[in-house]
RNA sequence: GGAGGGGUGGCAGAGCGGUCAAAUGCAACGGACUGUAAAUCCGUCGACUUCGGUCUACGAAAGUUCAAAUCUUUCCCCCUCCA
């Protein structure tokens, strides 16, 4: 299996990170030097700030990030505040809205903590260090860049670029606008390399001509060598792209996102995802990872639950991950009502009408669901299945001073005395 | 600028004067079966409701009509072809 010399590909090959590079045998080479000598390599990972936070969907690529820095190099974690103003079109069949300068600021934080979740900044040779493609945007000269950059793009080339004809295969409208989006992620990948060396781009695979504008730029402009390495999409096994629980996405910063609910997202995971889950999503060894997708039947979902913890873990850290597995094991296991439940606190509860605690839970969008779901027996408090729709709670529900209330098999939340 | 086509629920996509809260598919949700899995089956899927109904919705506004997603006018947006 260990075809690679450079610690850092063997790892992305063994744990499925794997999917297509610009130059492999160069790429090895390189970072095998880097590694051997000491002296990191520098590589980057470039993210839009079209929200504020992250969400598992870009947790594959900060996860090569991460064994990237591991194996000794540096990241670089690129912000996009210039890019998004300008919108990627890969994948999309629409403009991007607009988005103002504060939206912009705020989405950045958030990116900044998303980041720092996986990879460790600071000041040392292998720290992470984060940049904002704005810096070297915002003064750009338009003619400037036509000569120095466009010069070097084909427009030919570029139309057979996928981004790029998908959309014109769709007959969905393409702006010049978004034409001009692999310039500049090229025109980044040359900036990094002049300011810090920076010869790698990570990505997911839909990046792939973007970052081949970039190492052809280097190529032409510069006679440098830059490499372009991105990982499979991961879907799970209705081919879906992953990230996406109860319609919303699950997110990286723990404000969007409780970290129960993040460790519920992935104590869910399909068995045939388990193997996979665990090379990509945990820092696990691979023998013991390759011991736990052994397992069968029932038996599989131990692997589950120390899937689930340690992908909280990295993310949320160790305190919650326990917190968030001690409250799934009570709940689901022994029938309790855990301690990290989603929870609404009350002063009293006496003629608390149960239909608007279940909308004050957000465990329903409306009272209408809400009889609905009592019609289909999916309401249960403190266990027992609900037939009244307008059920009142009163003070002899209470149950240890608190109340469990449940929404089909798998939402549970608390009442509690103020 | 000219000619034509179109904008419908989370998405895709029917409907083209009443029987339309709007077919169908996907997604989602609940139940059964299980293992907090997958597959399958059954059910639900605008809001409010004293379950009788009431209200808001088919790009926006105005109009015709007892009655409009469906007809007319204006506006906005998109697509295709021509210049």
């Amino acid at each position: 299996m260990s075809q690679f010399k450079s610690e850092f590909l063997n790892i992305m090959v063994e744990r499925g990170f794997y999917n297509q590079c610009t130059n492999e045998s160069a790429f090895d080479a390189y970072l095998y030097e880097c590694e051997k000598s000491g002296k990191p390599a520098v590589g980057y990972l470039g993210s839009d700030p079209t929200g504020d936070s992250l969400h598992v969907g870009h947790i594959v690529p900060l996860m090569m990030m991460r064994w990237f820095q591991k194996c000794g190099h540096k990241p670089l974690t690129l912000v996009g505040g210039a890019t998004a103003r300008i919108g990627d079109p890969s994948g999309k069949d629409k403009l991007r809205p607009f988005l103002d300068e504060e939206t912009l600021k705020h989405n950045i934080e958030g990116l900044k903590k998303s980041f720092s979740k996986f990879l460790k900044f600071g000041n040392s040779a292998n720290d992470a260090v984060m940049v904002d493609n704005w810096d070297w945007f915002k003064d750009i000269n338009y003619l400037a860049f036509l000569r120095d950059i466009g010069t070097y793009y084909s427009v030919n080339r570029m139309l057979t670029m996928d981004s790029v004809k998908s959309r014109l295969d769709r007959e969905q409208p393409m702006s010049f606008l978004e034409f001009n989006y692999m310039l500049l992620q090229g025109y980044d990948f040359c900036e990094l390399f002049q300011k810090y060396g920076c010869r790698a781009q990570i990505a997911g695979s839909d990046q792939w001509g973007n970052i081949t504008s970039g190492t052809e730029l280097g190529r032409r402009k510069y006679d440098v060598e830059l490499f372009g390495f991105t990982s499979p999409i991961i879907t799970d096994s209705n081919g879906k792209k992953m990230g996406k629980s109860e319609g919303n996405a699950v997110w990286i910063n723990e404000e969007k996102l409780p970290s129960y609910n993040y460790y519920q997202y992935f104590r869910n995971i399909g068995d045939a995802e388990v193997g996979k889950c665990l090379r990509i999503y945990t820092d696990l060894p691979m023998d013991e990872i390759r011991r736990l997708e052994a397992l069968k039947d029932q038996e599989i979902n131990e692997a589950k639950k120390i899937l689930a913890f340690e992908a909280t873990k990295i993310c949320r850290g160790e305190e919650e991950a326990k917190t968030a597995q001690e409250t799934a094991i009570a709940t689901f296991e022994k029938g309790l009502a855990g301690g990290d439940l989603p929870c609404l606190e009350k002063a009293s509860v006496d003629g608390l009408s149960m239909l608007d605690a279940f909308v004050e839970l957000g465990f329903i969008s409306s009272k209408g669901e809400g009889r609905r779901l009592v019609k289909q027996a999916g309401l249960k408090i403190n266990d027992k299945v609900i037939s009244d729709e307008n059920y009142k709670f009163s003070s002899a529900d209470l149950i240890d001073g608190q109340i469990k209330l449940s929404q089909g098999k798998k939402k549970h939340g608390l009442i509690k005395i103020a």
